[in-house]
Parts: C-alpha cells; structure tokens; sequence
DNA sequence: TGTACATCAGTGAACGCGCGTTCACTGATGTAC
DNA sequence: TGTACATCAGTGAACGCGCGTTCACTGATGTAC
C-alpha cells in the first residue's frame, strides 16, 4: 500500500500472515513468534518493530478476523433481504462459512484463550461484529407476537452458540465423536428446528 | 486404595489430579509436566514410571473426564424418568453443570487439542460418554410421528452443540462478546425453544 | 521369626532445545538545505 | 541537482528460562527360604 518497498515492504501485514497459516497449521498454542519471523523471512528481533510482543501478535490476527467476521455476516444478512427469515438463516449459514474460510482467523479469535479485552481496537472490533448478529436476530424478533418474543440478544446468542458448538465439535478434529453429519447439515437443521420453535417457521415438515 | 503407603502411596492418581488442577488454573496449554510433578512433590522423571509422557498424562485426565461425564449424564438421564422429555433436559443440564464441576476434566477433554484416539482407553470412554446422549435422544424421538423424527444422532449434536457453545462462549472468560444472560438461562431457553421446534413441547409459552 | 535377595518407585543431575525478549548496531530510505 | 544529516526498519548475537526427556543410581518395600 503507502509503504512499498522499504525495506521489508509491509513487514506487519506479512507476520500477521505468517502468524495465520502457523495457527491454522499447528493452533493457537503451537504458534511460536520466531517461527512466523522466519516465515516472513526476517529476524525475530524484528518483530518488535511492529507489536509489543507475542501476545500483540495474536491479538491483532484476532482483530482483523472479527473485522472480516463481521463483514461476511455483514454481507451475508444483506439488509434482511429477501426476508427477514431468510437474512437470518443466511447469517447463521455464513458463520460456519467464516469458520471454514478464514480457519487461522477463527483459531486466533476462539481458541487462542486471549481475552476479547487484551487490546482496545480487539475489543471494539469483537463489540461491532456482536452488533451484526444481535441486529440480525432483532430484525427478526419482530416478526412475533410481543408477548412470546425472547430478547434478541439471547436468540442471536442460542444460534451463535450452535454455531461455535458445531465448529468446535464437527468441523473439526476435536474429540467428543465426530458426527455422522456434515456440519452444514447440523447446522442447517439446527437452526431450522430452532426457528420452528420460535414460531418463525411453520410447524410442518 | 490397593498400594497405600508405598513409596509415595498412589502417584499415578495424585499425577493426574495435580494436572487437573493446573489445567483449570492455566489452561491445557499453560500446564507442564513438571509442574504437575513438582505439585505432586516428586521430580518430573518420576512421571514416566506412570505415564508414556506429557500427551499420555494428558490423556489419562480426559479419559477420566470422560468417564464422570458418561456417568453425571446417565445419572441426570435417570432411566428416562419421570419422562423422555424431563430426562432428556435434565441431560443437557447436566452437560452444563459437569463444565462448571469438572472444569479442568472438561479443558482436558474438549480445549486440549488432543485427539480422541491419542490412546484406546480415551476412544473407547469418549465413545461410551456420548452413547448416552445418543439414546437419551433416541427414547425422546420415540414421542414423535415416524415421518418427521429426526435422527436420534443428529438431535443429539445439535443438542450437544448448543451445550458446548455455550459453555466455550459464555461461561468461561473466552472472547466473543459476553452474554448478558446466565449460561444456565441461556442453555434452558435454548433447549426449550427447539424441542418445541422439533414437536415435543406446547406450541404456546 | 529372621535373613538375603529381588523388585521397582522415585532421585538427582544432566541434556539439548526452542522459546520470548534485549540490545547495541547498521545501513537503506526520506528530508532539509 | 547534490550533499549532509536524521530516521528508523531490520540485524545478529546473546540472555535466561523452563521445558520434556534420559540415565545411572538408591533405597524402601515385598518375597522366598
């Protein structure tokens, strides 16, 4: 971008990347600062020029994942289009989406036992990506009779944590006996009979 | 029991409650074998009279996890008493309560990064665990009309799923934007509101 | 009951390793005149 | 346009540390006679 050939280039967006395969490859806990030094061909010393430290590192491949995270849901909710319904299960679709495409980022932002506080710019990035799935599922609440409609934020938290369950469980090579079914199913179906529980969706196959 | 007063009395055992302790103290991550020796008063090489190493004596904690597991899950199953329905929730309950009462069984079993299959005795206890739950959901799909029944073993991930999330996402210090409501809150509404999806509960609050 | 011996749980020292981090430095780049 | 200087990204060597693991050993316990 601004800063092209200095004398590494951009050697902070490099590590950040560097840092995301290694997570991806050998988890969050397998990740060494020296080796994605290495990776970006550069001494780890050098390192910190551009993060405090190790844990500076992970945090800020957490915060670009909850950044990309929220746009995807983003995206994916597409202003309630065509429906509210259907801007919803979209969004629920995409997070196992974001799971499998970005698994580095994911790995960062779940597994890596940092806290969401760690940095403020990991908190607020955490705070807006919240937002988008709360404001999916609040859309959505409106859809039913005040009386027997939940707080949004305890639906968007139920699907998100099927969700996380699932990437956890199914989408992984965790222990806890993988399903016979593929997560888009699981979740798929999940959500479905979630929704018919709510009164969303028609009682009826 | 059987060996008291030998050298040290049962170390084998006393290896591995020390390694819960760091476990849920620090993390899978954060615990050493060392520690887990200097904990248990003895030099780390005496763990390998017990243990093949680090992984194995991780293993042997999970494997136990997943024994109490199996067992907090029949015992809150009941037989299927006084109901499929009440048994089936007392089971996902109980999944959240073994979280909070055996964190550290719970890190090994599920956050350790270890493979189900890393020893036979860990495959075959994480096998049985989730048998439970496969047929405490097999005896509740029973109460539905054969043409729209579930597989038992589907409902029993996403019931699994939910359970995990939720333990990952809002009941330990993860990233991921707190909940404002309790876990135990979060997983009831949660369960309620699909197994009324699935036909199994009053369509009405 | 007493003695000699076998067993084997735990010791203590040592190993090689890779880690995160520090520091004084160097040398390419950008800027002022 | 050319020169002198300031900046600061990256170097390379070194550090102290705790790790998992090994090894020859020792000494308490259990057993055979």
């Amino acid at each position: 971008m601004a800063k092209q050939g200095y004398h590494h280039g951009n050697l902070r967006q490099a590590l950040v990347e560097a840092a995301l395969d290694l997570i991806r490859a050998q988890g969050p806990q397998g990740f060494s600062l020296s080796d994605a030094a290495k990776a970006a061909g550069v001494t780890p010393a050098a390192v910190y020029r551009h993060f405090a430290g190790r844990d500076d590192l992970i945090a800020e491949c957490a915060r670009q994942g909850f950044v990309i995270f929220a746009d995807v849901m983003e995206r994916a909710h597409d202003g309630g289009r065509p429906s509210a319904l259907k801007a919803f299960e979209a969004t629920g679709r995409a997070y196992l989406g974001f799971a499998r495409a970005y698994p580095g980022h994911y790995m960062a932002m779940f597994e890596s036992g940092l806290r969401v506080s760690a940095t403020p710019e990991l908190a607020e990035a955490a705070r807006r990506a919240g937002a988008v799935m709360t404001r999916a599922a609040q859309a959505l609440a409106e859809h039913l009779p005040e009386n027997r409609r939940p707080p949004a934020a305890m639906f968007a938290a139920h699907v998100q944590a099927m969700s996380h369950g699932i990437v956890e469980l199914y989408a992984r090579g965790a222990p806890g006996a993988r399903s016979p079914f593929p997560p888009e199913e699981l979740l798929e179906t999940g959500i479905g009979i979630y929704l018919r529980g709510l009164g969303l969706l028609p009682a009826d196959e």
